[in-house]
DNA sequence: TGACCTTTGCAATAGTGTTGCACCGGGTTG
DNA sequence: CAACCCGGTGCAACACTATTGCAAAGGTCA
């Protein structure tokens, strides 16, 4: 039997691939945009808000995706890219919050220039937002 | 009658120095790091959460603050610089937040250094918050 | 004093995040 | 086969944050 690409990306991060976590790799990969708990709830209405809430912590535990706190209120997920370790500085991102459409973007390919923190910080992650008009918005 | 310096600091953003605002402002000068709402109902317990709540909220709209999104999960509040417009990219700064002790530092003299955004996407904002230990909780 | 406006307090609600528990199906072991 | 274990799932409940409607309080001004 031959496994699909998401089964392959969920296991390869020690995920087991069961149904529900394939369908929302799947469903994430599509999206151009940023995933809310909310979003998932919409399209995957047979499935239980619990059951979805956990599988995006899963993805988060497993590094698959990495958690976004935009101004909407509610915390957005994103697939990170296969090498990324999601730690400070290496897989430091902007995203960027459109207030007109409420989606959130990922600019991987936007690196941030480096810059010092104030001595004994110890960072990790980061969690980089613009607010603003997107593309499509703005027009 | 004199005007104390946080009452002159409301009028300057044209918001009426009540009772409750100039107590909270007062708070949020003597405070180290931001405040969430819920920072302000355990100090003032004898003020209403909704009045607190609404304090806050003029504070933002004024420019006399800003809010910043953390992994907390509840929105903080700290103080704007007398001429910060909170606009991008001008005031644009990084805030740290420790996971360890649940505060968040703004480090506004850190600038980002400047990067470009994808084409017409029309930036308003920005919230850049890195996690990890503070200076306190990291020794 | 009375009309008016702002501020404040109280109550209620929506929405998000989170946990406990029970059930189900699959694999394992006696 | 039966007993068991275990991860995943669904249901219910709860905590907490954010937010709104409405009524009371207080200040201002004619």
């Amino acid at each position: 039997m031959e496994k699909s690409d998401s089964e392959q990306r969920l296991q390869s991060r020690s995920i087991q691939p069961t149904a529900v976590r394939t369908m929302v790799l799947d469903y994430m990969i599509e999206q151009k945009a940023a995933v809310s708990l909310a979003d998932l709830e919409d399209h995957f209405s047979r499935s239980d808000r619990t059951t979805l809430y956990r599988t995006l912590k899963t993805f988060l535990e497993h590094g698959l995706a990495h958690q976004i706190h935009d101004e909407s209120g509610s915390a957005k997920y994103a697939l990170c890219a296969e090498n990324c370790t999601c730690s400070y500085p290496d897989d430091l991102h902007v995203h960027f919050y459109c207030s007109s459409c409420q989606n959130t973007f990922c600019f991987t390919e936007l690196q941030i220039p480096s810059f010092n923190l104030p001595p004994k910080f110890q960072p990790d992650h980061g969690n980089f937002v613009i607010t603003g008009r997107c593309a499509n918005c703005a027009a």
